[in-house]
DNA sequence: GTCCGAAAAATCCTATAGGAAATTGGGTTC
DNA sequence: GAACCCAATTTCCTATAGGATTTTTCGGAC
């Protein structure tokens, strides 16, 4: 038996070029600087990013999981529509009960969850008080505001990995693509990150404390608060 | 101007080779006939389907939302391992609250969703039957079996569609063929299949007297139900 | 018999080419 | 000026080719 390799490199996932073209392009969509309902060409990708259209084909089948881009047969792809008020309000729903099952399971794993979820919850402090300076100051940084939402990401993220249940991680992760897009309408708010900030404090509060009936009512607040601050964007901007 | 066309083929959907691809080897999966780990070459397949490997190569990134393949980088994709005992809980659990959910959201469109119920709850009583004689006579019918699978997702489905909200629906596909596949394993019990129906029924009835409570509890011993004969049969199968 | 290693085969992955369909643009007609 | 039709271009889609990696096979050493 050989002793244990000092380096081990076994646990760095090998990627192909299909997986890097996905990471480009979903970030590109999530930064939101293209335009709902415009088309996204293959062929235009593939020569953006110096690639051949067929890697960059496998990774538009992929993204079409992520709902942020609809496809038609012989049409091609096109970054998805703007949410209507009637699918936010299906997100939403779909959201709450999710979440509302993740904190109801994850709260028995309180030694996995609570570290997690402090240094998550941490980490979004800090964010959220950059995103605060920097709209105090005028100067709206993209940089910032990508880092706070994956901090809020993050958080809610912990508490779905506690949650010991594969497919409840998997649909959180498939709704988390347009999830992110929401958020981005919602940063224009003066306080809206402080509050956000309130209600996880109230469901982390909450979850030390073990109480579950609290924390479930505390997350319930907290979407609700994030949707009624959605609508408000919503009518607000234009 | 013209009059309306009276065949008004707009509807049909166009599709590429990649669709039919798709649809080929998800049925040779729900069908059960390939054992589980074993590897899906791209191009083995390529030739038995006689096309090219690029079409399959998409069709196989669009399998792996199904979760009946799984994808590791410059080795090819494998026919997911079966499930084990954590797995077929954690997929039982996610079941459950998607159920329950639509169940509740889909009883205020009683309108909408009895007829269909109704008519899907029919096909599935006549299937049943078929599989019960089947079974009886000792010739347990692959084409038969398929038909009353179909019938019982759609008796489920009817619920999803009833209840207005597309991500929950698109949730239940997602775990759809997963659930299709589980269903293979429950079927050698004698009388399975009529427990399941009387589950329905019990479903049905209580929707139809409007009594929401009572269509989420029943709903809640379908599903567990269910459970149960799986995780018997888990234990008699070897 | 078992373990190891190199050659051979199979497989994955990306690039390129060309046919088919859709979109665009311009000219014509009403 | 608006609607229509046809050509030109763009784009999608599939097939083929070849390099890179993995898997298998086979021979030899312990």
């Amino acid at each position: 038996m050989t002793a244990p390799l000092p380096l081990r490199l076994g646990e760095l996932e090998r990627r192909g070029l299909r997986d890097r073209v996905y990471d480009l392009v979903l970030e590109m969509l999530l930064q939101g600087d293209v335009e709902p309902g415009s088309r996204l060409s293959i062929d235009t990708l593939a020569k953006q990013l110096d690639v051949s259209p067929t890697p960059v084909r496998e990774a538009m089948v992929q993204l079409e999981r992520t709902g942020l881009v609809t496809r038609e047969a012989l049409k091609g792809y096109r970054v998805a529509p703007p949410f209507g008020p009637e699918e936010l309000a299906e997100l939403f729903d779909a959201r709450l009960m999710l979440e509302l099952e993740a904190t109801r399971r994850a709260a028995p794993h309180a030694d996995l969850l609570l570290p997690r979820l402090r240094e998550a919850h941490d980490l979004h402090r800090a964010w959220a008080e950059q995103v605060t300076a920097a709209m105090a100051a005028g100067e709206p940084s993209t940089r910032v505001t990508q880092e706070y939402f994956a901090a809020d990401a993050a958080f809610h993220r912990a508490i779905f990995e506690c949650a010991s249940n594969r497919f409840l991680l998997a649909m959180h992760d498939d709704l988390g693509a347009l999830t992110h897009r929401l958020r981005q309408a919602v940063i224009r708010g003066a306080n809206d990150v402080e509050e956000a900030h309130a209600e996880h404090a109230a469901v982390l509060e909450a979850l030390e404390r073990g109480d579950v009936e609290a924390a479930t009512a505390s997350m319930r607040a907290h979407i609700e608060g994030v949707r009624t601050r959605s609508v408000r964007e919503e009518i607000a901007g234009d």
